[in-house]
DNA sequence: ATAGGGTTAG
């Protein structure tokens, strides 16, 4: 209807009115072409506007010299009052020329006129300074308001958040709190996004959960989404599956966050749990979920579950997801062999980086190097940049292969690419230099680095146990601890190997109490090589006791104990162990299988000992050289005997 | 408001 009447106003063209923002009621649109001038005062709708414009100044305004300022001019230059509501569009006129300038000239008018006290125009001015991100003009205006709603507090709170100002919200958050006003649900939205951006300790997000509750809002799941995530990502899975569980209204957002939160946390099982229950009740599994519970089964290896999850997700058309795919492509290439992998690979629409590193990381952490390399290079050509990630894959396949000449080559990549100061990329770096031996370049880039980072340390300790110097070991060690790093589960067997096979048992013994200290007693891989340490130096009960206070022994920790008995001429107890070992459900290793050989070639027992050979053929042992050693062993003594 | 890939080990 209006458009009608425009367009049969020849010039008023649609693009000219696109000038104007859109905000018009037809019903008192049609009045100014009644009285334009006696409408103006008292309603200003886009079409009035422009059709007043056109009545009034036919020769002066045309669609390309009309800008608001120049508008107010003409209005101004006529004797007529520009209302606040003239000035709302006039700002509206600046978000879409993008003058600041103009956006300051009206600013000033508007202080001028006394309309500063307007709610509406204060609030329009923080959206154009925000818009022309001018941070001073909004914090100005936002000062001089005299009546600052909830919702002015949430324009600017929301406004910041959208620059990233973590800081900055968490502050104005602080204000609005000292000064009653209170929050509303997308206030708590954006100071929790500000949390975790910020990473703020986990003491303030639970006085901001407190006020939460407070205000009644813990059962919004906007608001308790982030909090889900934030619980989460400091670990607090227990704090997270409380807000959770306290949901009414779960949405598929919530599940999501809770089972990635569980997901990323090692809590896998739960994860996959938690994804069942969500399925049962009926909710649709997104995109999200999926990527989320496959990654846990992934980092678990659950093959078979991860494959279930695969049909599911041709059943709710998430296939050609670029995030799903990676995740499955991640679980297919943790298995064995690189078929599935490589088929949903092939058969993505739009790899992205992570595809790649996905498939790279697989071969990688299976050795396969070359292959590896290969897709860094097909990467390339196909215009994605290999990232941090990529390269630490890459460099942990060198290290583990000693390929120190290819690793050397992706080096002089990282310093062009300026990923040298990224914390998994220098670890990656100096493992493979210690991997390869080159123990003083190894140290060089050490000395470069910042101290902050335990693995850097831990490989420190590798290194000098590489080279059977305890002494340089124990000085890291100690400095290590002077520095305030915590060691960690990789620290201490690094440095007990070393005790072990320099034969200082009394460091090891000083480092077995500090080992209890900080509660890494019940660690599996610190205890492997407390027994073997212990069993090595004939303290053979020693190791025992360390043994049976494990909750989940493994096969490594028993075949160093059976090992330990075997050296020390032990057979009967090692060959009892070895026994138990198997009773137990554990497959033995190629240690366990040699030290039991020679324990029956140590009481000539040559039918076990042949019995013993033929489990560890099956076992897939049948070119183990120290099996075959044994064998020999057990040979000489049987034939000895006869 | 929710998602995928990474360094050190016996």
């Amino acid at each position: 209807m209006i458009l009608n009447l425009i367009s049969l106003r020849g010039s008023l063209s649609k693009s000219f009115l696109s000038h104007f923002p859109r905000k018009s009621n037809p019903a008192i649109s049609l009045k100014p072409f009644q009285n334009p001038r006696k409408c103006f005062s008292w309603d200003l709708s886009r079409p009035t506007l422009a059709c007043y414009a056109f009545d009034e100044f036919p020769n002066e305004v045309n669609e390309e010299n009309l800008k608001g300022i120049e508008f107010l001019q003409l209005m101004e230059h006529r004797g007529i009052c520009a209302n606040c509501q003239t000035y709302t569009w006039l700002l509206d006129l600046c978000l879409n020329s993008g003058s600041l300038v103009e956006c300051k000239k009206l600013h000033g008018k508007i202080l001028k006129l006394g309309f500063g006290n307007e709610s509406v125009l204060c609030n329009k001015l923080v959206d154009v300074y925000f818009a022309l991100g001018d941070l001073d003009g909004v914090v100005k205006v936002f000062e001089d308001m005299p009546n600052r709603s909830a919702r002015s507090w949430d324009k600017i709170i929301s406004g910041f958040m959208e620059k990233k100002m973590s800081n900055r919200v968490l502050d104005l958050f602080s204000c609005m709190v000292e000064e009653n006003v209170s929050p509303t649900e997308i206030t708590f939205g954006s100071v929790l996004r500000a949390c975790s951006g910020h990473g703020v300790g986990i003491r303030y997000v639970e006085q901001i959960h407190a006020r939460i509750i407070f205000h009644g809002f813990q059962i919004s799941p906007i608001i308790s989404n982030p909090l889900i995530g934030l619980y989460a990502k400091n670990g607090l899975i227990l704090s997270a599956r409380k807000v959770f569980d306290n949901l009414c209204m779960k949405d598929s957002v919530s599940w999501v966050a809770m089972i990635s939160g569980f997901s990323q946390n090692g809590y896998e099982e739960e994860a996959i749990h938690l994804f069942c229950e969500m399925h049962i009740a009926g909710v649709f599994p997104t995109p999200y979920v999926f990527s989320s519970v496959l990654s846990g089964c992934s980092k678990i290896k659950l093959f078979d579950v991860g494959e279930q999850l695969h049909a599911l997700v041709f059943k709710y058309g998430s296939s050609l997801e670029t995030y799903v795919c990676n995740a499955l492509v991640t679980l297919y290439s943790r298995m064995p062999n690189f078929v599935s992998a490589e088929k949903v690979f092939s058969k993505m629409q739009s790899k992205d980086e992570v595809s790649f590193n996905s498939l790279i990381s697989g071969l990688a952490q299976q050795g396969f190097s070359d292959g590896a390399l290969e897709l860094f290079t097909k990467m390339k050509r196909d215009y994605l940049k290999p990232d941090c990630v990529t390269v630490a894959s890459l460099l942990s396949a060198c290290a583990s292969n000693g390929a120190l000449c290819k690793g050397e080559q992706l080096h002089s990549y990282v310093i062009k690419a300026g990923m040298s100061s990224d914390i998994i990329v220098e670890g990656a770096l100096l493992d493979l230099y210690v991997n390869c031996s080159d123990i003083k370049t190894a140290h060089e880039i050490f000395l470069t680095t910042k101290t902050e980072n335990v693995v850097l340390w831990n490989v420190m300790l590798v290194a000098y146990g590489k080279l059977d110097n305890l002494r340089e070991s124990f000085i890291i060690y100690r400095q290590m601890q002077i520095k305030g790093l915590i060691p960690n589960q990789f620290t201490y067997p690094s440095i007990l190997r070393t005790c072990t096979s320099v034969g200082a048992l009394d460091v090891g013994e000083q480092i077995h109490t500090q080992v209890i200290k900080t509660g890494f007693q019940f660690n599996v891989y610190v205890c492997s090589v407390l027994i073997d340490m212990y069993a090595k130096h004939g303290k053979l009960d020693t190791a025992h006791v360390i043994l049976r206070t494990l909750a989940e022994e493994d096969v490594v920790s028993w075949t160093a104990l059976i090992s330990g008995y075997a050296q020390h001429n032990l057979f009967a107890e090692a060959l009892k162990h070895f026994r138990e070992m198997l009773d137990r459900g554990i497959q033995s290793d190629n240690i366990g299988f040699s030290s039991a050989i020679s324990a029956c070639a140590g009481i000539q027992a040559l039918n076990l000992g042949r019995q013993i050979h033929a489990q560890s053929y099956v076992s897939g042992y049948s070119e183990d050289l120290s099996i075959g050693n044994a064998l020999v062993l057990h040979r000489v003594d049987t034939v000895r005997k006869h």
